[in-house]
DNA sequence: GTCATTGTAGACAAGCCTGTCTACTTCGTA
DNA sequence: TACGAAGTAGACAGGCTTGTCTACAATGAC
């Protein structure tokens, strides 16, 4: 019997995983579920990924890059100013799937059974916040600022999670505003 | 048999409750090790919260009343200046059990099994969002800005959680700074 | 042609989860 | 003094969890 989809095994089960991780949280997600909807068997499924463990690490490695893609993608594709953040951030929320930042997310969830989740969240951030300081002119304090709207982009990817994204960017974008406007003066 | 400790059943069950679903998550956290270490009988834990949900919705409760009571008594001894916002979470950032946010985590652990934790996440921080308006010279915007500050401080106390407090706090205070400075000129 | 890799189906173990149940005790108050 | 509220111990049900196991088939590289 050949499978019926195209993809090899181990993407089918680290892209279903990834929905329904992201979706549903981690705890929540069986590994039963996951192995049921790749349309793989068990021994399979053990033999990519010996553990649950194995398979979250995969997920959140996975859901870095996927996500870092998109974000570069969408600054391009709003001007690659430091002012497209908003719009970028608007795109995402507003997109169905929109469930939080998938680290803030797994932090809160597992940091105090799987601390390496906190080292991989952190390096994800860092990532971020260097592409963020792409969009900076260079000065003194260029790393500062782009970590500071590193922070505010944090609090308003969590603000669009229980409030509504309205909310979360009418806020966003005067923070932005007051720190490029001050920024040259220090 | 009496019970050795003071205090009833129902409050020795919700602090438990608190401590171990603060700490280690919600999912993490079996009612029956809340039975356990609260020193009750599953008869007397289920007479008081028919389900876990239940648990779930009063530990919410008593941890905003905490959590906003030490809040305002914070921000008292700090001043009551919207300065005063830095060292106020510094002195939280730096307790030993501190975790992130509850209902942040809570969140985006159980929001989309639970969705009524959204509502309650979001009544939380418009009582810290009306504390920090308090610190506030009313003005016009002062509702929008006391918003802004709530978003950063979201982002700082995530950040907190898997970064340094130190980070989490430098970006906050650039942030605040920046934004009262520019905030009479608008 | 041989052999490792990757795949198939599905039974099974052992433990943890929430929640119910019987049967008995202690206490405060009307 | 009678009664309801709140407490005790602990067995039990049924379902979900992760992970192992047997036994067999297809594929591709050397």
């Amino acid at each position: 019997m050949k499978p019926a989809s195209v993809l090899p095994a181990r993407e089918r089960i680290l892209l279903r995983a990834h929905d329904l991780f992201y979706s549903h949280g981690i705890r929540a997600t069986g590994i039963d579920r996951v192995i049921a909807e790749s349309g793989v068997t068990k021994v399979t499924f053990y033999r990519h990924f010996p553990s649950k463990n194995d398979l979250i690490r995969a997920y959140l490695e996975y859901r870095h890059e996927r996500w870092l893609a998109w974000f570069k993608g969408s600054i391009e594709s709003h001007g690659a100013n430091v002012m497209a953040l908003v719009p970028v951030f608007a795109e995402w929320f507003q997109n169905k799937e929109f469930r939080g930042c998938a680290f803030i997310n797994t932090v809160g969830e597992l940091a105090s059974s799987l601390p390496e989740v906190g080292c991989i969240a952190r390096r994800h951030k860092e990532d971020m916040t260097a592409v963020i300081a792409g969009l900076l002119p260079e000065s003194l304090n260029r790393d500062e600022l782009a970590s500071a709207l590193a922070v505010a982009i944090d609090g308003a990817i969590v603000r669009a999670q229980y409030d509504s994204s309205e909310n979360a960017l009418r806020s966003l974008d005067r923070i932005i505003s007051s720190m490029i406007r001050e920024a040259p003066i220090i």
